[in-house]
DNA sequence: AACGGAACCTGAAAGC
DNA sequence: TGCTTTCAGGTTCCGT
């Protein structure tokens, strides 16, 4: 599922196809992930835009148009992501029909290719408004600073930790204190930072919040330069690669100390963590 | 304020 | 084999 990197890449690839660019023309599907932006306004809303500048904050995207000056603002939620095909891809291309299903909407660009953006489960969102509309969205407004920002502010971290009685792995993953982590990279940088899960937030110190800080970079980093591509993948689908060090590895050896790799719940989600490397 | 749990969704995987 | 159940997770919402 995409976090902070996904999203990234996402942002990077979007400017890569698309930024300068005019929107030909657009279409999508009724409901959700557009909920009450209907395909007619994303088609005369979309349609003759430059697009100015795709940015992220946390797993937000916005994507900015001129001269309407709308903001197109995308979650990805679980299972969304952005394709582009070429002009004149074969009508037989077999990765085109299988996602023809879940294919929520799409625009037309003026050098002929088309950018989709399909999203099976639906857990997306969709919205065009206004600059304004966008910031004071719930959604956005609510969003805490940048995680990969805060990652590299010296003390950014540990501020936004102190104070927090919740575990160290709940406290990452709210997105109105620190927006961008979810479940992966909060197990995965605890464990790179030899962090215990369950460490109430405030436990964790200045010295072990800057040492967190530098471990989810690290992990965040890895996964911008090992899944960077065309087609962004997410762990779970079909034939994705787990190049994670403990996230969904239950069982398996810790790549330090080959003490078996222990899952846990926490907050209604999935903790892995080894009980060895992560005791304090 | 903070927490737990259900709901929103669908497809993959496991269970029968 | 094929049907049913379970599970996964980002976020919101509801209730305590």
């Amino acid at each position: 599922m995409p976090e902070l990197p996904e999203v990234e890449l996402t942002a990077r690839n979007l400017r890569a196809w698309s930024l300068g660019r005019v929107i030909r023309r657009a279409a999508a599907r009724p409901g959700t992930p557009l909920r009450t932006l209907t395909p007619a306004r994303l088609a005369s809303g979309l349609g003759g835009q430059k697009i100015e500048a795709i940015e992220r904050h946390g797993k937000q995207l916005f994507i900015r148009l001129a001269p309407s000056e709308l903001v197109l603002s995308v979650h990805l939620g679980m299972t969304g992501r952005f394709v582009h095909r070429a002009r004149g891809d074969g009508v037989a291309d077999a990765p085109r029909r299988r996602s023809a299903k879940s294919e929520r909407m799409s625009w037309t660009l003026d050098d002929g290719s088309v950018v989709a953006f399909i999203d099976p489960r639906r857990f997306g969102r969709v919205r065009l408004e206004s600059e304004t509309q966008a910031r004071a969205h719930p959604e956005v407004k609510k969003l805490g600073p940048d995680a990969y920002q805060v990652c590299h502010e010296p003390g950014g971290l540990a501020r936004v930790l102190e104070r927090l009685k919740t575990p160290i792995k709940v406290a990452l993953m709210d997105q109105r204190r620190l927006a961008g982590i979810g479940n992966i990279y909060a197990s995965e940088g605890l464990f790179r930072a030899k962090i215990a899960p369950s460490l109430p937030a405030r436990d964790v110190g200045k010295k072990r919040a800057a040492i967190l800080a530098k471990g989810l970079v690290a992990a965040m980093d890895e996964s911008i330069r090992l899944e960077a591509g065309e087609e962004v993948r997410y762990v779970e689908d079909p034939g994705g690669w787990n190049h994670f060090r403990v996230y969904d590895r239950e069982g398996q050896p810790c790549p330090r100390c080959r003490t078996p790799i222990e899952r846990t719940v926490q907050a209604g989600r999935s903790t892995f963590f080894c009980h060895r490397c992560q005791a304090g």
